[in-house]
Formats: structure tokens, C-alpha cells, sequence
DNA sequence: GTCTATACGGTGATAGAC
DNA sequence: GTCTATCACCGTATAGAC
């Protein structure tokens, strides 16, 4: 009862997910996904037409994953500046905490195929002219700034969250002598150094700097 | 005279790089490369055996400039640490406006085979070991922090210089409306923003924060 | 729905003429 | 050194039995 009723659609997807991330739609093998939900490759196509509509399922959900962290915490009312920031931090770092190859995957197939972006957003149900208008402007408000402004501070605060795991191996090498744990140690640490560092500037940036 | 001796094998080199850095290993073809280079596919097997032999020239060549931009700036002295700080930010921001492709093309790469890292390293004559005592403990003095300190403060100033062109084609859309001359002021621009916001944020960690 | 077997196209690599 | 032609393999996709 426990292992019961696999709903093979939702291995497929599960394991195409893995794989997808891990390595990308050029990376990915049809067989490797197929072996990972322990089905044959004519499964998949059963079910998926094909690996770029598998592909895109896929990927259209994780962008939609992101964006909802992000705009839900902007916008929501009766939150201080101050909290709104240390949620979307935590909302981030939490995610790729979990998910690590996220960051890297968005980046990359959005780099391979950026054309599709804005059908992507569609399909994924984030809603582009509200991203860009209203979360928007309601930042440079919030943090009296003008429009530039406000793309530095947003800038900034994904950068801080999101290259730290796009880089994991690398750093992890360089700076943590390979050992994961200790990098993981830190990452969480980080949760609050990066909110911190965030609120910090933008107060100083408020008080006219210096 | 002003067109001739091509030397083909610069020619390759050239294309390679070119097509590499945008597709990736996965994702480039050689027929693609020879086109670029206005060859055919056999004369690549004549002069570089392999895709992935040609692919690891191209791979290490750029870790290298990467790591001689950053590790020269930390060493030199005679430079106030502020200066270090813009020599960085200067010289990464450059590199990434002359070549938007780069930092995206080695995140994916080190990603797609992390344990091959070491050995790319010593190919690429980068000093592993200089890296990680001689260059990061003297940054740790430099702040007066301790390891970890340091080693937000690398991953931060790192963060802020290459994440903005690793999602270059994202950002450009949801932020600039697809705008990319809009995009590239800025970036422009966001040379001495970064410094400014690496120093202040340094300045004010001396004093104790607050 | 799930399997095995196979068709089909594309891609890296080589052979051999010039 | 450079080309054309071709091979061998691999990966996606389909056919067809059960």
C-alpha cells in the first residue's frame, strides 16, 4: 500500500526533472531519464511525444518556481522592507539549498534559447507586465530610489543568492578544498549575511551614503 | 598582405572559441565550427585530433585569463586596497562587456565535469595552491577578517561582476524590454557601482557595522 | 500501458584523392 | 594541407506484439 499505484507520468516527470537539471536539454539522454523512472525510452515518447515537449514541462515549471518566490514577497502588503528582503533571501537560498543544479539550469537554457523566454513566461503563468510594472515600481518606492536604482538593488540581491550555487563546484574547490559540507555550512550561514548586507546598503544608500 | 597568411590553425582556434563559448561542449557541433572558420569538418581532425582535445584549449585558455585577472589584482602591491577592489571590478566587467558569453560558458562547463577542475587548472598553468593560501589570506588581512569573512567577501565581489552577464538575456528582457544597448549603459555604468557598494560594505564592516 | 525491435537522421571521425 | 566521400555510432522516435 505504501509503494503502490507508481502513476508513471509522474515518475517521468520526476526523473526528467533530475536529469534535466543536471545536465541541460543538450546533455540530457532520453535513455538516462528512462533508466532513472526505471521505464523503457518508448514509455517516454508514449507520454511525451518528444524530448523537447518533455523538455519544456520541465522547465516551464521551475521558471515559474522562481518567479513566484520572488513577486510573492514583493508585493505582499503588511510586510516591512526590511522582511521583505529577508524572505526573499530565504526563499532562495532555501530553494537552492535543496535544489542546487536550479540556478545553473534556468541560466543556461534561457542562454541557449533566449527568443522563447517570453513564451516560456507565458506557458509558466508568470505574469511579465506585472513583474515589470507593478513589483517593479513598487521597489524603487520602497526603497526611494530611481528606476536605475532599483535594477542595481534587484540585481544585486540575485546575484548574492543565485551565484554562489551556479558556482558551487568551483567555489566549493577553490575556497572549501572540495568539501561539501563545509560549503553547505557556510551557504546557510549565508541566509543572513546576504539580507544583512542588503538591508545594510540600502540604508546607507538612504542615509546619502558615506 | 593585409588578408594574407591566414594560419589556419588560428583561424580554427578563433571559431572554436567562438562557437564554444556560446553553445557549450554539448550543445556546439564541429560542422558549425568548420563554417565559422569557412573550412570543412576533416581539416579540424587534421589539426586537433578531436571535438573534446579542441574544446579543452579553448576551456583552459579562458580559466586562465579568468584567474590571471583577479589573482594579479590581490597580489600586486603598491595598490591601496580600494584600488584592488575597482582593478577587479574594472577588469572582470571589461572582460564580460568584450565577451558577454564567457561567464556563462565556464559555469556550465565546470558544472558539467566538476572533477575534471584540478586538472584544467594545471593546464591552464593557474597556481592552485597560490589561489587559495598566498592570494586569499592576504585578503583576509587586507579586511581584517576572518577566513569566512574573506571568503564572503571573494564570492560576493564575484557574484556581483559575473552574475549580471551569466543572466544577461533574462535580465535584459524582464528589466530592460529587451533593450540591450539600455542594458549595456548600464553595465557600464555598474563598474563603479559595484566597487563603491564592495568598499562601502567593507568600510563598514571595520567600523563594526551600524 | 508497457514492452522489444527497428527505422531514421545526425554527428564525430577517417580514408583517400589531389 | 585541404578537399570530398563515407563510415560507424549514437540518440530520438516509431512500429507492432502483448
Amino acid at each position: 500500500m505504501t509503494d503502490n499505484k507508481p502513476d508513471t507520468e509522474k515518475v517521468i516527470l520526476e526523473a526528467a526533472r533530475k536529469v534535466f537539471i543536471k545536465k541541460g536539454l543538450d546533455g540530457a539522454r532520453m535513455q538516462e531519464i528512462a533508466d532513472e523512472a526505471n521505464i523503457n525510452k518508448a514509455l517516454l515518447h508514449y507520454y511525451f511525444r518528444s524530448k523537447e515537449k518533455l523538455f519544456e514541462i520541465i522547465f516551464s515549471k521551475e521558471i515559474s518556481l522562481l518567479f513566484s518566490t520572488i513577486s510573492g514577497a514583493i508585493v505582499s502588503d503588511e510586510v516591512s522592507f526590511e522582511n521583505k528582503v529577508r524572505l526573499i533571501v530565504n526563499g532562495y537560498i532555501n530553494l537552492f539549498l535543496k535544489n542546487p543544479f536550479l540556478p545553473l539550469f534556468i541560466l543556461r537554457e534561457i542562454s541557449r534559447d533566449p527568443e522563447n523566454i517570453k513564451s516560456i513566461f507565458e506557458k509558466s503563468g508568470v505574469d511579465f507586465a506585472f513583474i515589470h510594472q507593478i513589483a517593479f515600481v513598487k521597489l524603487a518606492e520602497l526603497l526611494n530610489v530611481d528606476i536605475d536604482g532599483a535594477r542595481h538593488f534587484i540585481i544585486n540581491l540575485l546575484s548574492l543568492c543565485i551565484f554562489p550555487f551556479a558556482a558551487k563546484p568551483l567555489i566549493e574547490k577553490v575556497l572549501f578544498d572540495g568539501n561539501e559540507q563545509e560549503y553547505i555550512r557556510f551557504l546557510e550561514e549565508r541566509r543572513d549575511q546576504v539580507a544583512d548586507f542588503m538591508i545594510g546598503a540600502a540604508r546607507f544608500k538612504q542615509n546619502g551614503g558615506r
